[in-house]
DNA sequence: TTCTAGTTTAGAATAATTATAAAGTAGAAT
DNA sequence: ATTCTACTTTATAATTATTCTAAACTAGAA
């Protein structure tokens, strides 16, 4: 049960009450070995197979939304028609294969940039994504 | 009116039937000086506005689907909520300005990458695309 | 125990995109 | 030129992801 504590830790930490729901969606994305990428379909059908206490929809939006703003997850974005989040907040990039709608991590160190562009005036870099496209 | 030829040999050449629809949104998007970036609703409203002939969009959606499999424009994906195009085929990257929801052209040779991965077994890569986000 | 602001929830609302199926059209064949 | 057919367009319905709403619930301070 420390496990539980730490994520009521890391969720206080970030301003968000520790709710059940917010626990439990905690735990299923946390308590890993790897990082996960997921949709809010999968996500969902994850939770609500599990565990007997059913988390709403909304519920799941809102608490990624939370996640994404306070840093513990972040959005990927590699197709039109889906969102796809990813537990893992090291900087590091993507490979998409279309076909099976796949995500895998690069490490950030399998990617050199020798040379970024100056942002345009005023604007600073917030982040810098490389989504490699994969086919066979 | 010898552009108008020029979209007809593109469109024919791409064995796409040069019809009167086709042929104005071809016209909307590549007769520019720049690149144009665009969303399905903004290219609407200018195609719906210039002209008199009207054209649903369910053509717009597939002009742009077929245009996009016929690599003579991209899709860019930035937002959740929204997909963009670009005219521009060259090989190159973006800024995105979250707050503005602009896209703006990074060229080719802004960016260096120095290290690729290798891509995963049996898949080659088929294009990769740098995203910068910027912020005030 | 009470109170209150923050949360959750079901369900409605919205918005982008895709599907449908009927009418129109380009262009080849006659 | 006329006919024919496969490809297109179109209005509209359907679908799907996401957001909104407002009522019920709850964490945690008082």
């Amino acid at each position: 049960m420390s496990q539980k504590k730490e994520i009521v830790n890391k969720l206080r930490s970030s301003g968000l009450r520790p709710t059940k729901q917010r626990i439990l969606i905690a735990q299923n994305l946390f308590d890993r070995d790897k990082t996960f990428h997921f949709t809010v379909e999968k996500l969902n059908k994850e939770i609500n197979k599990k565990s007997k206490e059913k988390v709403s929809v909304a519920t799941i939006y809102n608490t990624l939304e939370a996640f994404t703003k306070a840093g513990h997850i972040k959005e990927i974005l590699t197709s039109k028609s889906k969102c796809y989040f990813d537990t893992n907040m090291e900087s590091h990039h993507h490979f998409y294969d279309e076909e099976t709608k796949e995500l895998t991590d690069v490490d950030f160190d399998e990617v050199k940039l020798s040379k970024v562009p100056t942002p345009p005036k005023g604007k600073k870099i917030k982040n810098l994504e490389v989504v490699i496209r994969v086919q066979k």
